[in-house]
DNA sequence: ACTACAGTGGACCGCACAGTCCATTACCAC
DNA sequence: GTGGTAATGGACTGTGCGGTCCACTGTAGT
């Protein structure tokens, strides 16, 4: 397990950490346990440990990385086109709808309140993601300041910022009440306050 | 444990609430045992079991409504006076401050995390928190309508939605990274979004 | 074909921790 | 002060579950 892994391996390796991610997505983190993932990835106890030595924690980790990887995947294409106001209301619809069909289950969630605090490992996982949507926003606000959509003015920074943390609530509050009204009106105003930044004065 | 409290009874429970509080923001809700609730409210067993005869989950489910109220409580008074853009501002400095020392703990949203899937109780105690926050905030800014300082057409409760998950959004990314830029630069668009629309055409 | 190591199976271990039981003590009512 | 119920102490139990061990099998390289 320190790099030597064959084709078989490797597959093995991934067939858990899917296997896992389902069975946390399901049963949750907190009452997940090692037994039900055995069962549903057909592995036994010594591939588990074969594959991730430092345990639990080490395969919640991966799960964790698996599944963040995930959150920005299901949004492209359209996240890196963000180059006109059509393309950020399609955007806006994939998210909503994105978050709607995954309801109240949130993975990265759950495992970041289980391993994130006291492991460094958890944390790095997530502020990485929010930092490539961001960026991904940000690199959107600056394209429609490239075709004069926008004034250049604009503290580009601030506003991914602002959206990025009203998607983040909007998610936040549909996991807890399981409606998705605070996401789209979060989202609708962060945009169309954008838009109108773009109106004042042509 | 059916109404019939003793004076004593109830100073012991409460003793039971707070000091379990205290144990899980420390220690995660993960990781906290009854047993080191014990150790810090100075309780035997019984008495855990006594005051809360459906075990841990009913301990963490007081413990969860105790987080709740507080929540609120520290917003006061700004947040139920939001009748002026100073209020505002201050109730702004007030959000940002409790939760920039708050830092990465989150007693409520462990709390969900841990008890919330599967138990209605836990669900119901934050919904029943976002409604009264939201509550607050759009009493807030029917207020500024009444003094003229908003236009009467605003749609009140997409604002209070938006702001609200601002707050969600900032302080979960707080949460997950540890700086409060989010939180800042969500409620000062948020804030600077709604008093523009009042500035439109006096 | 042999050899070395990755991959796999599954019995086994230990203990942490929620939950139970009963005995004892404090408190209130009358 | 006496009966009844609340409050408390603390030993005990049971087991779920993470983690270990060793033995067996498949497979790739020479």
């Amino acid at each position: 397990m320190r790099g030597q892994l064959t084709a078989k391996g490797k597959a093995t390796r991934r067939r858990i950490v899917e296997g896992a991610a389902e069975v946390l997505r399901e049963r949750g983190v907190a009452s997940a346990t090692l037994d039900d993932i055995m069962v549903r990835t057909s592995a036994s106890k010594s591939q588990l440990f074969h594959y991730f030595p430092d345990g639990k924690e080490e395969l919640l980790l991966a799960v964790a990385q698996f599944e963040a990887d995930r959150v920005l995947e299901d949004q492209q294409p359209y996240l890196s086109r963000l180059d006109s106001w059509e393309a950020w209301e399609q955007w806006r619809d994939v998210v909503i709808k994105r978050y709607e069909a995954q309801g109240d289950e949130c993975p990265l969630g759950s495992l970041f309140f289980q391993v994130g605090r006291s492991t460094p490992g958890a944390r790095a996982i997530v502020v990485e993601l929010m930092r490539r949507w961001q960026e991904n926003l940000a690199a959107g606000i600056r394209s429609l300041q490239a075709s004069g959509r926008l004034p250049d003015g604009l503290d580009v920074d601030a506003r991914a910022a602002a959206l990025l943390a009203a998607i983040q609530g909007g998610v936040s509050i549909l996991l807890s009440t399981g409606r998705s009204t605070h996401l789209r009106a979060a989202l609708d105003l962060g945009i169309a306050d954008l838009r109108r930044a773009g109106e004042t004065g042509p």
